[in-house]
DNA sequence: AATGAATGAGCCTTCATTCAT
DNA sequence: GATGAATGAAGGCTCATTCAT
């Protein structure tokens, strides 16, 4: 009763795929090898088979995941390099909620699972991937605050930024596991209308950005109002 | 030799104190009834003694914890209610990040890791308690966007401000959790800083809601630009 | 279904018992937990309830067996100190080779085993236990071989004598073993009559030790013959 | 992507090879295939092709190195048939100790690990290989007793030399194993010279048999003194 | 009231073996 | 002839829970 195989790398493909929904519904401790492998159609052993131990699964489930992420969301959000900075802002706040949107996206959620849970072992995985895309923001935030804006006001922005994208990530993800009800009405429109959403993320932090820029270039007067 | 018991809801107690700190640390699945009976000085077997089974245990964790947590910071942050809205607004904001920033406070963190791995224990607890604090804070936030502003628009921006005050407590865990570097120069000199941050939210968010504002009352100006 | 207790410790000491059988047939890497708590009547988590894991369970069996066989066999064999020296190495010898044929003690059949397959976790107990059984033994020989003997001389000494002890240990065990027959024929008739191989062993090494104190104390006469 | 092969019974000879070293240092049950054939530069499913099982493969390494061993030393030690019995007897010691001493040579390895952890495959094997050198031994030790010694009395002996030969091998291949000190100090002295260590063997058994001899032939007179 | 002792279920891992190529 | 892939069995260990005291 042997499966036949297709190609040799199909079982790893799968333990792989299935590997990512599991890691990224109960975190690496949660999830368990037996239910992953049933996933994907394989026997217990087959995962270390293939990967040796649980924890060189999780590392390499994460950066498939991610790889596959990655092509699929350009972090610019497909926005042109020449185009306004608005417009530039706008399509990578979009592409941030996409890739957490996604069903079939699971690296963000991993993230997020080690972040509750660390393993250390995504440490500079993570690291190393995610630094490219919060450093692409933080540059359409510099070129927005000026150029008399410290690296403190620009991380600010950033952490408001970025907020803002993950933040609705938690609550979505109680809604699709399965927990009762939303703790306040009206949640579900929002979160159905993932451009709405970029959309408003946008627009309220180009004010907060205009803000902050205003009082940079005119400490004085502001004071003095 | 038996154990000298003044009250026989010493033990009890101790077993609240320590599994807020245990649960806050590992989530309700990592979280391990040896562990909080050790930090409780009590038997292993005394928790469920006490409490029937982990999972009471856990409700009632939460539950006390989140009791000490709203006495010792009202979600109002102390501000008068007839002080200017911004000041009402700032209270409010300062009120959430100390909870989550003061490390005797576990009842933010247990939220934070019940949303990354659902037991569905606290779904209920958490909607009743967390809901006054959301919904005084809707109500500051109506206040500032006018009397036009639908509730859509409103939970909106009570989802930017929400998400900038829990968003830097991912990363702050993991800097106190062990975990190698900060992903970002300089952020600690914000973690460091509550009010500074606390100051920057406000500001920002403030920005935010006038700049919906401006849009909600000058619909006709603004879409004709 | 519980088992009833008579004595909280019975289980523990159960344990070690049937600990120091499994170890001393098995030794530690093929001995399991399974068999040894089948012995002990025990549910296969009393082991790791007791004793943490499988080798603390090892050190404490050795340590255990060690303890009881040092009280029952001391290594002076009974023989007092003022004894003729010739009755002092008798007895000596005669305390290992009971000590070993005994089938209740276990300790040099876990020390053999360990031999044959280190895991390092017996080292400095083994060490600790039988330096003092060597050293006892030493001085008997030195004082056989008279003041002029080297170090190197007395220990070539104590090698012969412990070997002709431990030797044949890997028989004997192969025959309760159910290894199917002796490999030389009378074998059986030496080993069912301890005292018989006790005789011989220390008269044998006696004229050894004899012969090298002749050869120390008339080297030249000794060449020149 | 085939691996050449010049011969197709390379593979078979590399995993006799790579069997009989981990065989020695492991002993039949702790061995695993997967080491064997990563030694024999092997995939691991080429041992269960070439010899069926395990079982198989270990006896025929043991075949393999003992045909080896039996070539390099010859039991008598290279010593001529009419030489004195005493040389005769210290050749073969000699060619015992440098039997065991020889890294490369690891069929009395495997003897002594089948000694600990018997798994009966090696039985029949062992006796039908080291039948004639302990009968090539006996016969020496015969001529020295003299023709009244009975049967056991030439056992007694044989045993004396035969454990002298074997004894110091645990505590060499402790050593080696990377155990952390010597139970005694000065032992390295002795291990590292074999010649040295079989000379003292040689002398010592010699004037114990000699002793033995005396007491056979002048049993009145002993007795009476 | 409180606890030491005990247990069953479940997990990760190892390993010899087998199958299909 | 030879091997990559896959699997079932078994082992050590953890943990929440329960029992008897």
């Amino acid at each position: 009763m042997r499966k036949p195989r297709i190609d040799g790398q199909e079982t790893r493909k799968q333990l792989l795929l299935a590997g990512g929904e599991v890691f990224a519904a109960r975190g690496f401790y949660h999830a368990t090898l037996a239910e992953i492998c049933r996933k994907a159609g394989a026997n217990i052993a087959a995962a270390n088979y293939h990967f040796g131990n649980k924890e060189t699964l999780y590392v390499e489930c994460w950066r498939f995941s991610f790889d596959h992420s990655l092509k699929t969301y350009p972090p610019d959000g497909g926005v042109a390099e020449d185009a306004p900075v608005e417009e530039r802002l706008r399509g990578r706040i979009l592409a941030i909620m996409r890739r957490i949107i996604d069903p079939r996206n699971h690296d963000l959620d991993i993230v997020y699972k080690e972040t509750a849970n660390p393993t250390g072992l995504l440490a500079e995985a993570i690291q190393k991937s995610l630094e490219p895309v919060f450093r692409g923001l933080m540059l359409v935030i510099r070129e927005l605050l000026g150029p008399r804006a410290s690296d403190q006001q620009v991380l600010l922005c950033l952490m408001s930024i970025r907020s803002q994208c993950f933040g609705p990530l938690m609550q979505e993800r109680r809604r699709k596991s399965g927990s009762p009800g939303p703790p306040l009405p009206l949640r579900d429109l929002i979160m159905d209308d993932v451009e709405a959403l970029a959309e408003h993320v946008t627009s309220f932090s180009l004010a907060g950005i205009r803000a902050m820029r205003a009082q940079i270039e005119k400490p004085k007067w502001t004071r003095s109002n």
